[in-house]
DNA sequence: TATTGTTATACTCTATAACTATA
DNA sequence: TATAGTTATAGAGTATAACAATA
């Protein structure tokens, strides 16, 4: 093999995992996030969805009725950031408003009958990426990895 | 206890951790990584500095010598982005900017000896935040879930 | 008085393309 | 021709404060 002349320069980053931030678990969570949320967005681009509002109908989908004031704590944004996904997602006619009749400054948001229709497909779509996003890691590698992010993500509830 | 008269809804998120999305590895990739960087971002703060700067300033510190494409790729950033982070880090005099002899195109950067003091500080608080906020784990879990997020993140090397 | 949803706005981050200097 | 770094800019995402309706 002809590999004498090879450049004084290592051309990969290969040497950057053995320093201490490759370790630090911010950096490896962030990196790892960024991986996955790009592949999973790239899944769902052909139903003009980004994970985001998918998580949305999905708890409508769920039948879990979130009010906007969970749905902000639950995907950890501001509720001003709520209304807008919302609103796409009700221009689409996924989802509706329902306001609670027990306490009427609530809104409920609630799936519609296109909007499960939609779900389904959406969710085969994000189900066959996680196996090939994730098909380093073999099935009980992965129950592992669900199980302690799931205690990490559940922490301040 | 008077808790007799408790309210029809339900005030907290926890049943909408019963739905499928919340056992989705990318949704609890990027709650567990939305949680993780704000308190690392919170516990950088004092020293001025955020995670990405943090982590170009750890590359230097650590005598890795990266090319600022190096960086782009390792830190998952687009090049153009990477320009203002050392930029940012060169104006505290931090790090320097050392054109390579072999190819004159190629900046390596280094790190100051304020910078290195700077980096030991910062890195003694990453490492208290990193105790804390991952304290729902044991010692043993947190080898797990480094190892997995590594393969994880070095997929596409 | 406090809370839900909403609007407006400013700020940060991200993505893209074009430019320069070197190779 | 191709690549490293830079600049400019538009778009997406984020954070904050203030408001109306309701509790």
């Amino acid at each position: 093999m002809d590999d004498t002349a090879v450049s004084t320069r290592e051309s990969s980053t290969g040497r950057l995992w053995d320093t201490q931030v490759a370790g630090d678990l911010a950096f490896l969570m962030a990196r790892a996030n960024a991986m996955s949320l790009a592949a999973a967005n790239a899944a769902l681009a052909d139903e003009g969805l980004k994970v985001r509002p998918y998580s949305v109908l999905a708890l409508a989908a769920a039948d879990a009725r979130p009010t906007q004031r969970e749905l902000s704590e639950f995907l950890r944004l501001d509720p001003s950031q709520i209304v807008a996904l919302i609103d796409d997602l009700q221009d689409r006619g996924w989802v509706t408003r329902e306001p609670d009749p027990q306490d009427r400054r609530v809104n409920v948001v609630a799936v519609t009958k296109a909007g499960r229709a939609a779900f389904t497909r959406a969710r085969a779509r994000v189900q066959r990426h996680q196996r090939e996003h994730f098909s380093v890691l073999d099935h009980d590698e992965i129950a592992v990895l669900r199980g302690l992010l799931r205690r990490l993500a559940r922490v301040d509830e």
